[in-house]
DNA sequence: GAGATGCTACCTACTAGTAGATAGATGTCA
DNA sequence: TGACATCTATCTACTAGTAGGTAGCATCTC
């Protein structure tokens, strides 16, 4: 008869949630073991438990993040009607991601470190982003349509030029430590939802 | 009676060639002196003698990025007399520096690692990025009362947004090492040039 | 219902290797 | 002769990963 109210001591969403923050302000080369142990407070050995080496975590990240972002847009096709309101929610949410300019998203961290990275993770960094292209795509689309996005070009160009925008904007705001960049570098695009 | 017409052995060049090319394509926390002694030829303790510690070094880096920035801008200025030449002129530079998704700019590999780094070298990113949105914002400022960049608005804020979308348009080619997602994420950018 | 078995989730103690950094000797050239 | 540049040899701290062990719980069998 365990308490089911309370969630259990779950170690391994532990270590990812510890892992992922490290990742995204840190990078992939700088954090170790030592500093997720200390975090989640177990040994370094204990992590290799749940996580045979550091490709297998990497790998977990990354498909976490990825069903994460699948279900965020899920839930922004569900509460938002029109294409600009469904643009503006994913601003948003990269606002909120990149928390006070301390962090980046998981894609750009690993990003700079693609060379130490397995090429399964190469390739989940391909295929998160292909979703993302694909559903801000649809997004400019349908913006297009229903007349709530100005001026729209190719929907897949569109689609590739918002999300190196709100990558480059997240970076830019983490470089100066300052979230106004990350508005200012957003503004152009964001005047052209109605 | 060593050739002239051949540079020095300039060990001290050669080894910040050496490191800005693996920030750039590892990250700051991807590379090691053992990496830069065998790309140059010498020894990892020899390297201290030119640059006593890993923030010395890069430091210097940052130092001589900023200063062949300055300089490539003013190169631009001299050879590009409309707001529009110049803007196109500088998307060709951050074009030529991702080397074919391969590399990304010295600003951007730091950003990710900006927690390993000295915060000289924090300060430096700063100052290399506000002398790039002052000039940026100078080019647009041009491009309006010229005529070659459409539908400008507040200078500063393209300045930062341009930034940030070539940065980020490195970041997305390298990440899914294709060349032609810089095009894309630029398409629009360009196409208000005239 | 008691003992045996096996699993989960950790532990201590260790390995081989790499990190940046240092001291002091050596070679080279004007 | 002496400054400069590089070397060998070494250091301490840390890296991911391994070996082997154990407490506690669940399940199976007699």
């Amino acid at each position: 008869m365990t308490d089911k109210s309370k969630a259990p001591p779950d170690r391994k969403t532990a270590l990812l949630d510890s892992a992922e923050r490290a990742a995204r302000s840190r990078g992939f080369d700088g954090f170790s073991y030592a500093d997720l142990a200390k975090d989640v407070g177990i040994r370094t050995a204990s992590i290799h438990y749940h996580f045979p080496s550091k490709a297998d975590l990497s790998t977990a990240l990354m498909q976490r993040y990825h069903e994460s972002f699948a279900a965020i847009c899920e839930e922004i096709d569900a509460h938002h009607a029109t294409g600009g309101a469904r643009l503006q929610a994913l601003i948003d949410r990269y606002r909120i991601a990149h928390n006070d300019a301390q962090w980046v998203c998981l894609c750009v961290a690993f990003s700079i470190s693609r060379e130490s990275l397995s090429p399964e993770v190469v390739g989940q960094i391909s295929r998160f982003r292909a979703m993302m292209r694909k559903w801000i795509g649809a997004v400019f689309e349908l913006g297009r349509s229903d007349g709530t996005i100005l001026n729209t070009s190719d929907s897949a160009i569109e689609a590739a030029a918002t999300l190196s925008l709100l990558e480059g904007a997240q970076l830019s705001a983490r470089a100066e430590e300052n979230p106004a960049r990350f508005e200012e570098a957003m503004a152009h695009l964001a005047s052209r939802v109605r």
